[in-house]
Order: structure tokens, then sequence, then C-alpha cells
DNA sequence: ATGAAAGCGCTAACAC
DNA sequence: GTGTTAGCGCTTTCAT
């Protein structure tokens, strides 16, 4: 023990079958089955394979890269890895991209596009094969570079308007106006918008969807959206006494953390929901989902949305040198509504 | 636009900067300056310096990886990565790992030990420099073998008995029996624990700490241990019901998972928290933060895992050569009581 | 203080 | 069918 056994390479197995590497490698890529031109003998090629398999034979990914420019690995930036909904995605990608024989690398911005091109720079250094990007703000310009390069590339949850991206994204502005349909349905009126002042596209439509619905069901004077920096989250506790002065009736929380924070304020000032406040918000949590604490939440197809932006990556990478053909693919929202009078905690 | 820019290698930079590509090997990678036994010409570095910025030089990792073995490139391999205390974690590790150069790569094994070697496989192909593993049942040997390589590696959250391997981990008969000390406290006698029947060392040990801490109180007689499959985790309705009947008045959950499932079996039931059952319970989540539902939660400092663990990783890494020392690092749980007479939800 | 050159393990064009 | 060989971009020893 404490040896260190030295690895096995393509040489080693070229010796011990007595053929010439070129052969190994062949084999070893599968290049052996008609199709590439190459045709090796049957048993050759199984008496390779069967010294590989003893020898326990590990390529080299670091040369088989250097060789060929191909690494097997994708990158994956998104906004937090921790955030719930990101970490469901992510793990969505991983698995698929395993399959696939893919590896990933992970990153986070933390909506700072500085991070973000560090990222980039970091993870194709790596030389990965292509990236999936959540866009934060000030994206624009390095998603471009990237995209000028004809680098294969797939956006996640936001878009950037304008430019010519393949993209996996929700049907935003129909999920805000649905949920907040559920609101109006339940009666309330002065149904207000909590949100982030951020310039995402997801976000923007959001805030889209809930105007249109408002607007269509005569509640248009009622309409107001708060913009929150993400980096004040603080700023919703007045932003919520101001509310309860005015009479708000009803919140449309534009992110479930937005819902988290307003939620949490809400509670330390002693209110109830939905005694004082009804609110309805952008996916799930524990919370929401245990205590029925929203009246709608909506519902994102995660596992679609991994495996979309995967496969739209794939297929780009494996086209690399046509140009670029760009898909955008939205899906559909799906609205859970946590009736009330179904709730394990009568009011 | 759609032009292939060639990558920039050090063969142009010595072109442009008239020396040999050694030299800017030697200056790119720090070199330089006295330590190394070479000196390098301070004008001529400076030159080339500027050049390989002008340029936008970006060394290629796996030329370097082929030549040097080194990576910077470390695996994490946790049970699930889109489990929050593990994406919390991973995140830490991620930014830390970021900090120092490193790059890291995510795996989870869903407690599943052929997965787990699949992963190690995949990364030890990937040329990783260390890793990161949160062992679950049956990892034993596959990690033993790895020790035996003196490869770099670090045990987190769990551990290999009698295995010589550093670790981080919770002191989990502690937090296990301070959590249940918060149920006796508030006078429950008949307190069971809900935990899984995997064989892992923190679940073996949090078991312990109720044990022990029912026994100091007295309560030998109340105790009982439910163990549930993780693929079976429907099971806990039974076990609830059962529980009804012999007038158990509260629980001890192993993890916040089998919490999480237990209070959503309790809810169904039409049950509600105090009411008909007290709880206690390992992390904590938004629906017990917010609602107060466990009477205690336990407290992981799950920046300090990913610190240690990436701290010990790195210094493994670095003294690859010398006989491995093995570090076990034990940090203290934090209980947080909800005080119930605190709570914005008058019962 | 600087340069020449030998590979790391692999792929793929080409020769036999 | 199979073998030979030229690098991919980099680090590092040894000359100069």
């Amino acid at each position: 023990m404490g040896e260190r056994t030295r690895k096995i390479t393509i040489k080693d197995i070229a010796a011990e079958a007595g053929v010439s590497i070129a052969l190994v490698s062949f084999v070893m890529n599968g290049k052996s089955d008609g199709k590439g031109g190459y045709r090796v003998n049957k048993e050759t090629a199984e008496r390779i394979r069967s010294v590989a398999e003893r020898l326990n034979y590990q390529p080299n990914d670091a040369a088989r890269m250097l060789r060929s420019g191909k690494t097997n690995t994708i990158g994956v930036i998104v906004s937090d890895i921790s955030n719930k909904f990101f970490a469901d995605i992510a793990r969505c990608i991983e698995d698929r991209a395993y399959k696939h024989k893919y590896t990933v690398l992970f990153g986070s911005t933390d909506e700072n596009s500085q991070k973000l091109e560090n990222l980039i720079e970091v993870f194709r250094n790596k030389g990965i094969d292509g990236l999936i990007v959540v866009p934060c703000e000030g994206a624009d310009p390095i998603l471009r570079k990237l995209a000028d390069e004809n680098f294969p590339l797939v956006l996640l949850d936001r878009e950037v308007p304008g430019a010519d991206l393949s993209s996996v994204v929700l049907n935003n502005r129909r999920a805000g106006g649905q949920v907040t349909e559920v609101l109006v349905k339940q009666g309330y009126r002065k149904i207000e918008m909590i949100s982030y002042s951020m310039n995402l596209s997801n976000i923007r439509e959001r805030e889209e969807g809930y105007r249109a619905c408002m607007t269509e069901n005569g509640l248009g004077e009622y309409v107001r959206i708060h913009h929150l920096r993400h980096d004040r989250m603080d700023r919703i506790t007045e932003i919520l006494r101001d509310a309860r002065e005015r009479q708000v009736e009803a919140f449309v929380f534009a992110t479930n953390t937005l819902a988290l924070q307003g939620v949490t304020a809400i509670f330390r000032q002693g209110w109830q929901i939905p005694r004082d406040f009804s609110m309805v918000c952008f996916d799930t949590n524990e919370a929401f989902d245990l205590y029925k604490t929203a009246a709608a939440c909506v519902s994102q197809p995660i596992e679609r949305f991994g495996a979309e932006a995967l496969d739209l990556l794939l297929k780009s990478i494996e086209h690399r040198d046509q140009p670029m053909a760009c898909t955008r693919v939205v899906l559909s929202p799906e609205i859970v509504e946590y009736n009330k009078f179904d709730s394990y905690h009568k009011n």
C-alpha cells in the first residue's frame, strides 16, 4: 500500500496485445466498426478490448483533449447554484449529461457580469465544448462575443433580447398573468407586485403578465410594481408597511426568493396570511407547500428545462461547423392552486 | 463575425516578443522571480507579460495537465447536489476553491455505491487532484483503495469507521442529544425517533445521542427508533398512525428530509403540530423556520464544513509525496430553539 | 539570462 | 488490416 501504480496507457495495451497503438486507439474509440473507413479484424479488436479490460485501462482525457480539442465537458453557469430552482435544474442537466458521457462544470455569477466573464474564461481554458448560461444583467456583450465565435451556447431561464441565441425559457408573461388571475378570481382587487429592479427578461415578462391581467380585469388603476434591488432586500419591510396603510389586499411576488423575504417580513410585523395579505408567487418551497401560504404558485417544469437546454446544447456542439441554428424553446407554466378550503390548517 | 480566431499559444507570444517559448513559460508561471532557480531579466519578463496581455493569452489547461499531471481541479461527490444542505456546502467549496484557482467537479451518488465508483472513475480520468466525498453505504472498499494509493481524499458529513481518512463531520452524538433534550425540557416523555435504515456514521451517532439523552433523563423505557428505507419513505404514514395510537408525544427526526416527509404525512392525517405531535430535527427549512413547526433544529455550520474540507484537501494535495496525515475535524452543532411563546402564530 | 529539445498520451493522416 | 509518424501546447532539464 502507498505505492503509486503507474497509469495504464494505450502503449501498455498495444505491447500486451502485440499490436500498434493506433489500432488500440481505433478500437477504444469504437471506430473499428465499419463506418469510419477503418475496419479492424474482429478477433484483434476483441483481444485488444479484453486486454484493456484486464489492465483496467482508463483513457487520459487531457491527452485526448489536447489532440482532438474535444473534452466532453460542458459548463453550466447560473445565478446561484445553491438556489433550489437552479440546483434542481443543475441536477437534471448533470444526470442527463452523464448519460451522454459529458461532464459538467458549474459556476455561479451572483448576478454579477464580471464574475460571469471570469467564469467563462476559466471554463474555456478548461476547454469546455459548450455552455449553458443564465444571463445576468450586463451579460449581453459577453454572450454576444461567444456567439460571434460560433461557440455552442444555450441560454436558460432568461434571454438576451435582440441577440440570436438559443434559449429555453418559461412563458413568463402567461405565467405572470395566470397566477395573478387566481387572486382576481378570489375577489381581490388591490393587488400589487413585488419585483426586482434588475433588468432581466423573465422578470420583465412576469410584470407584463401581471399588468395585462389587471388591466383586462378592469383593475388597471391598482397596478403597482415595487422594484427591489437584490442587494437591498431589507427595503421590503417598508414597502409592506406602506402597502398595509394603503390597504393593499394581495401581492404577486416575481420570484420565490422575493416571496420568502416578503412572507418573513409580513410575519415579523405580526401580520398573517391570508388574514392580512394574500399572495401568489413563482415556484414553491416547503413553507408555502406545507402551509398553503400562497394562494397559488407558478410551477416550472424543472426537468424539461434541464433536458431541453442540454439537448439543444449537444446538438449545437455536434454541428459546430454549420452556421449556428438558433432555437427558442418556450415552456408552459402550470399554476398550482392551494384551495384554502382544502387546507389542513383551518383559518 | 463567425470567424474562429485561433487560440493564442506561448509560441505566438515567444515569436511576438522575440524570445524562446521556455522563457514565456517561466514568466507565465511566475517562476521568473528568484526562487525557482530561474531568474529572467526584469525587462524581458515585463515585455513578455505585456505581449501576453495584449494578445489575450489563455493557457491551455489540457496541455499543462498532460505535461505536469496537475489539473487544479478537484471533485466533490455528495448524495444529492440538489439537496439544500449539500448544495449550500457545494457553493462554499466552489467559491473558496475558485479563490485558490481550483475548479470543482460535482457529482451525486443517490446513496448508491456503484454510482460513486463510476463517478470516481470519470473524475480520475479528468485528472482531478483530489476528492471530497460524502460516503454512502458500501463506499468503504472504494474509498480505502483510493487512500491506499495515497490519493488526496477528504470525507464530509459522514465517516468510514476504522479507516484512517481525513474527515470533517458534525458532532452528531452531541447534536442528537441536545436536540432531544429540548423536547424533554418541554415536558415530553414519549419521544421516539424516526431514522434511516442506512448504515451511515452520522445517522448512527444521532441515534446514539437520542438514546443517551433519553436514558439520562430516566426515559429509557420510551426509547424507540424507527428505521426507514430511503426508497420507501411512504412507510412513514403507518409508523405515524401507529405512534398516534400508542400516544407518542414527540419525534426526533434524524434528517431534514425525514422531517419534511413526516410533517407532510402528519398534516395529511389532519393532525397538527404541536397540538398532536411535537418535533425536533436536523437542519432547517423554510417551513420549519417560518412557522416554527419544529420545537428546535440542529443548525450545522455549513460554511465551516466547506472551508475545513477544502483546506484539508488542498493541504493533502500539496503534500502528496509525504505519507498522508489524517486529520479529523469535528464541528459543533448549534441548537436553534423556536420558543413557542415567541411564535408569530399563536396556538 | 536565455534557448533547444524531449516528451506527456493520444488521434488521425498516410504508408504498407 | 495494421503500423508509422507527426504533432496538439506545455513544462522542465540541460546546454550555452
